[in-house]
DNA sequence: ACTGAAAGACACAGACT
DNA sequence: AGTCTGTGTCTTTCAGT
């Protein structure tokens, strides 16, 4: 399984062959990691070895990415959330990687996003509150070097967030 | 645990006591929901009662909202995401709601945050390709009624993704 | 609140179809 | 590629401190 570091910009391996099955045992995970594979094989009219052999192998190919526990933000004294967009004065490749780097390496950034438009990255931001926040903003984010414009979208209210994909 | 539908927009509730033991306990999770209560406690320095306690307090508080398997969305044909930014026409509360449950019922749109700025509303879509989201575009969002403009801005490369909140 | 032990459920591997 | 069976490890509970 990845870790985050080795994330690519843009996963374009190979698509893995997934059936049905497979498909139907990443929808149960996707929404209850916990749930036992007991459980997965019932649902899918399989017995447990297949399952197990069928996870560990998505596993391997990346398809899960990893097992987490979602922590509600605001729970643990992170209140604010701030969409971030960014555009770089050059756009070498070496400065753009310099940015990129920089950017893993801020604990508040939680996404990144190289898109199109105007600007040129997209950051979502958690932070404690607007102090916390403004600090992040003057005293990191624009103390990065080669950074051009910088405009802060404030999150007033989550209407949805879910991982789950449709497939 | 809340289940996805009966998130709150903003949840606004009254901030948990946590101290340092299930600040640690959540650190760990976050990173790895899979890690046994023993690894846990032998970590934290406790036994395995009073982690399995504390996890289950946070269950119920709503601290650790979900355990999840998070999934490539690239490896299961999800490879478009884009952002989309909506203003409604009439902004009031019956209309706002109306719209929200119409995004929360459409399954493209794995986010949605009502900002400050320009536009009312800032979505993520996750779709197979570009057919599938201008179908999504024209067909489900841009039908929801009351949609005012509607802008899209599309991620060309994934920098950094991560759950993991550092408190 | 915590420790330690102990029961029951589970993951995982092996032999087999 | 799948079922069935067994083993070691885990979660979860309970008596005791």
């Amino acid at each position: 399984m990845k870790t985050e570091a080795e994330q690519p910009a843009y996963a374009a391996g190979s698509l893995p062959q997934l059936d049905e099955k497979d498909l139907a045992i990443l929808r149960l995970l996707q929404e209850d990691a916990k749930i036992t594979v007991r459980e997965i094989a019932t649902r899918v009219h399989l017995s447990t070895t297949p399952v197990h052999e069928r996870i560990k192998r998505m596993e391997e190919e990346g398809v899960i990415r990893q097992y987490v526990a979602l922590v509600d933000h605001t729970k643990v004294g992170k209140g604010l959330m701030v969409i971030c967009y960014v555009s770089l004065k050059e756009h070498s490749k070496q400065a753009g990687a310099r940015f990129i780097r920089a950017v893993r390496g801020l604990d508040e950034v939680v996404e990144c996003y190289n898109i199109s438009g105007e600007f040129d990255f997209m950051l979502k931001v958690v932070a404690a509150n607007m102090d916390a926040y403004y600090d992040f903003h003057v005293n990191k984010l624009s103390q990065t070097e080669n950074m051009g414009h910088l405009q802060s979208v404030f999150v007033m209210g989550i209407i949805k967030q879910t991982h789950r994909l449709v497939f």
